[in-house]
DNA sequence: CGGAAATAGGTCCATGCAGGTCGTATTTCC
DNA sequence: GGAAATACGACCTGCATGGACCTATTTCCG
């Protein structure tokens, strides 16, 4: 299954909230799930993370919360996932140690496996967070809309099937 | 955790092996475990897999195996990620059940979401199998001597850190 | 000064699921 | 009829992820 985890999710949802707020408000995490039915105590590591990474700053103390700290066009979508899942290890494949992986001389998988890492590699370091809140908005509604319409069949045409 | 499914890997290694073969001859799933350490049942499985979903055709009984039943540049990566592990469900939040999903009016996640899901929807379709393989070479020959050399210290240009 | 409100960060748990195993049927060749 | 292969279903298990909990620490404010 290939899928982003879901801090990153609540990343993206932290930066597109902190990105429509005025640059000198402070946000808590509170604040964030106040609407959203997510965990605050993961949110609040997730802002955890993008603060240790330099994405975010923090101020601590009452009334402290987060404020975004470098222009999100500049962000991206590798930084952020790799601050908040951690080094990322695409393909076992590419597991170094021999416990985990078999790679001998006659492995039929490495090319393939490396070729296909440095696809997404690219993809995930050249899409800024920026251009991923950057959506036109009719499409969005049409999504909600489709949401809220029914909730039991899938959206297939957003699904990979 | 962004990472393809080992079966993936196991598709892509058979798919090369598979094209390296002459056009008539008939691969066995057996044939194809021999020389690397992985497991005969999970390999079959796949196998079958690849068979179902019209990139393989098998032919039953003793002397038996797999051929490739198209061009591999007509197969995508994302029909092998789909036979092999199924339909691919990328982000939690594009799950359409209440459960699940708690998709409001006010959610902020949808937007950048959907949007990372079709780029990665685009590359999975864009890439063929055939591109997957075709790689350069000496390139190649250089990751091994680096796994051969070292086995310890991770290669980490490979990996995402 | 003390309490409230916020970040910081550690440990532990449970649940899902992917990978793997086993068992058995079926097909085909010799 | 037996050997060798695919076909396929049922089950097991390890582990990563997401989540819950607990305890500092910082800062504001009355």
């Amino acid at each position: 299954m290939v899928k982003i985890s879901r801090k990153v999710e609540y990343a993206l949802m932290a930066l597109k909230h902190l990105d429509q707020q005025p640059a000198d408000h402070l946000t808590s995490t509170k604040e964030l799930c106040d609407q959203q039915e997510v965990s605050f105590e993961v949110v609040a590591k997730v802002m955890q993370s993008l603060n240790g990474a330099g994405i975010l700053r923090s101020e601590q103390g009452a009334h402290g919360g987060y404020r975004i700290a470098r222009p999100l066009a500049e962000v991206s979508l590798h930084e952020v996932n790799e601050a908040v899942v951690g080094p990322l290890q695409f393909a076992y494949c590419l597991h170094s140690d021999s416990v985990r992986c078999m790679l001998t001389g006659s492995c039929n998988v490495i090319s393939p496996v490396v070729n296909l890492s440095r696809r997404i590699q690219a993809l995930f370091h050249d899409v800024s967070v920026a251009e991923l809140l950057a959506v036109d908005e009719p499409e969005e509604a049409e999504i909600r809309s489709r949401h809220a319409r029914d909730r039991v069949h899938a959206s297939t045409d957003l699904v990979w099937k």
